[in-house]
DNA sequence: AATACGTGGTA
DNA sequence: TTACCAAGTAT
């Protein structure tokens, strides 16, 4: 038999006023998803800060809003919008996951989101820190949550020394996060000074620990290891991959494929690629004339002209793409998962940024010599 | 449980 | 310049 739970173990209300105090007199207070218990926007807010930071989500966040002010115009709305609307901010399972949420809330709920944080992650694209989050902000409900900031501040309060993604570890983080709530109210100011003390005082380069509530009961501060906690990722080699992208013009037009929802950019539109057997060498590339017969089901080729290659880094590997301009002179029937898109107006496609530059580029050549 | 999934800022 | 990684979730 237990003689205590790990609640008591590891339970602290000092640890909560300490937040909640720092929080109120020098936290964030202005943010766009702020001073609002609209649920909606607390949601969005929440899924475009997934892996992301504010200062990337503020534009983005004020032209979601303005294109679809409720959930009722989000779920109505068609997918290609959403992830125009979504374009250049990443991970856009999260734009799909959001479409399909909001479908659900309408559906299910008649356009109200649930406030039980159980409900909320059994919606699409939020997990158990996000309903946490949502249903703090929104109905002030005592949860939970365990983001990059949490984990970075436990990491160093604690002393906690070893990787935090690892499942063990992970865990403990959960049990500390649920201990140490706050009993009373000031649940949200908790939730929110969380995460301001890691994005303001509590960063990953030099932290400022002498404006730092917990200061005084920091592990890492009293033990000088401040900059090496929490530990990192264990690091591994990143993969180099290569790709042979099409972009077929015609008449101020440029043609776009329909990427599948899985895999990278899923859900968005992008340059058809050449799928044959290409080498990661890049003097071993493959002939105009092979190039020309690819981009023969799409019209008459005018002409093939290799384009400055290009390196995108993603998390996981890095992407050599080497780019064709395939002028046509006369279109084939549009094959289908395949549009032609004004390149006048290309700034408004769902494309991931790279393209998006790419074609940019491409429209408005001058600007860019 | 470990990995896939974006992008741009930072050191 | 390269490497790291930020308001995580889904599989």
């Amino acid at each position: 038999m237990k003689r205590s739970t790990d609640t008591e173990i590891l339970s602290d209300p000092s640890f909560s006023r300490a937040v909640i105090d720092w929080q109120r007199a020098h936290g964030r207070h202005a943010l766009p998803w702020q001073n609002t218990r609209d649920a909606y926007r607390i949601w969005l807010s929440e899924i475009m800060l997934q892996q992301t930071q504010v200062t990337a989500v503020l534009s983005y966040y004020a032209r979601f809003l303005e294109r679809f002010p409720t959930v009722h115009d989000l779920a109505a709305a068609p997918a290609e919008d959403v992830m125009a609307h979504w374009s250049g901010l990443g991970y856009y399972t999260r734009a799909r996951n959001l479409h399909a949420c909001a479908k659900r809330v309408v559906a299910d709920y008649g356009g109200v989101f649930p406030s039980d944080p159980a409900l909320l992650a059994d919606l699409p694209g939020i997990g158990r820190s996000t309903a946490a989050a949502i249903a703090a902000f929104s109905a002030g409900a005592r949860a939970a949550i365990l983001d990059g900031n949490v984990k970075r501040v436990f990491a160093r309060v604690f002393g906690i020394d070893e990787y935090p993604g690892i499942k063990p570890v992970e865990d403990a983080l959960w049990r500390r996060a649920d201990a140490l709530l706050p009993e009373g109210d000031g649940i949200e100011a908790y939730t929110q000074g969380l995460m301001d003390l890691g994005a303001t005082l509590c960063t990953r380069g030099k932290p400022d620990c002498d404006r730092c509530p917990l200061r005084d009961r920091c592990v890492a501060f009293a033990t000088d290891r401040t900059s090496v906690l929490p530990v990192p990722k264990p690091k591994k080699a990143t993969p180099e991959r290569r790709a042979l992208m099409l972009a077929v013009v015609d008449n101020g037009q440029v043609l776009l494929q329909q990427r599948p929802d899985s895999g990278i950019w899923g859900g968005l539109l992008s340059l058809p690629e050449y799928d044959g057997h290409v080498a990661l060498d890049e003097a071993d590339d493959v002939s105009t004339a092979t190039l020309a017969g690819a981009a023969g089901e799409f019209g008459t080729v005018a002409e093939v002209e290799a384009l400055l290659p290009l390196v995108h880094g993603f998390t996981h590997y890095r992407l050599h793409i080497q780019p064709y301009r395939i002028a046509v002179a006369a279109r084939t029937e549009t094959p289908p998962g395949h549009v032609w898109w004004d390149l006048a107006t290309i700034a408004a496609a769902p494309l991931p940024a790279p393209i998006k530059k790419l074609l940019g580029q491409l429209a408005a050549p001058s600007l860019f010599s």
